[in-house]
DNA sequence: CTTGACCTTCCCATGATGGGAAGCCCTATC
DNA sequence: GATAGGGCTTCCCATCATGGGAAGGTCAAG
């Protein structure tokens, strides 16, 4: 009934598997954890409770630069909201135009795919379109790095 | 005029960049590029227009791996519309899911920061929010417990 | 003492893209 | 002819969050 658990223990409390934990204490999201004399890490209540703070900061998309900002104004008694505000109205912008985009991929595809026969035949909108140089809609510049940020 | 157009200038035309175009082939979503005796690599009309399919393919987000079916698909007349459907289909899933992913947490975000006051006293509902471990979204299962030795 | 579940570190892969270095090629200008 | 420059070549590295897996140490129970 101790209080400080394994890795694994806090992976599970937390929903933040042992890998990334590893991962955050190695990349400094979160400080060096206490070691048993065989070299385990140790969690107490507080760090299971940051680990908690970080994974629904995940799932809501927030980056793990996000996240560390997040975490020092969280420990921060003096903080402002509006710094938090800032942070968040930032990602959120950034999540809206990756929403705009994606919906109108959607768009696009939906009416190539009405317009599909789904049968047999060799005759085919959608790959009329993608071929079609004069396509002006789709020539842009659309932007790349399309979101691969999982959230799990 | 020739028709031949160096790597720059098929970039340019298809809006691909060289450095892609150079990956495509290493990955072999294209074929090797005909070269020059100094090795400068030289692309063709027919060329030209396979990396304006691709262009296009990626603008609705399709992944290289999905092109590569695409474009095996163009370039075979005895192809069934509904094979092409499939990958369509298939990416239309995979797009509104995650549209429908990003939409939950902006919609999550928006309700968080209308509540936040943007001033400068520290109360703030998004880091509540954080870091409110009743909040219902992450309550793994438990392992078992096991009394490893403690350094302290 | 063996077994097996757990822990450790280290390296590698993902997907699409860009950055940059070292060095060769081509053409225009002096 | 020599030089400057821009474009081409290949090769390696970085991104971003995450997982897979190997080799080996540790612990509790049978």
């Amino acid at each position: 009934m101790s209080q400080l658990h394994t890795i694994g223990e806090a992976a599970a409390d937390s929903g933040v598997s042992a890998k990334m934990i590893r991962h955050y204490e190695k990349i400094g999201l979160i400080g060096s954890a206490e070691r048993t004399e065989a070299g385990y890490r140790l969690y107490g209540p507080a760090e299971i409770h940051t680990l908690r703070f970080i994974r629904r900061a995940r799932n809501l998309g927030f980056s793990v630069d996000d996240i560390g900002e997040l975490l020092g104004l969280w420990h921060d008694e003096k903080r402002a909201s509006k710094d938090v505000r800032e942070v968040a109205a930032g990602h959120l912008g950034a999540l809206r135009a990756k929403a705009a985009e994606i919906l109108s991929m959607i768009d696009a595809l939906e009416h190539l795919t009405a317009g599909c026969t789904n049968d047999d035949r060799p005759d085919c909108p959608i790959l009329k379109d993608l071929s079609n140089d004069a396509n002006p809609a789709l020539a842009k510049e659309v932007g790349h790095k399309f979101g691969y940020q999982r959230v799990c």
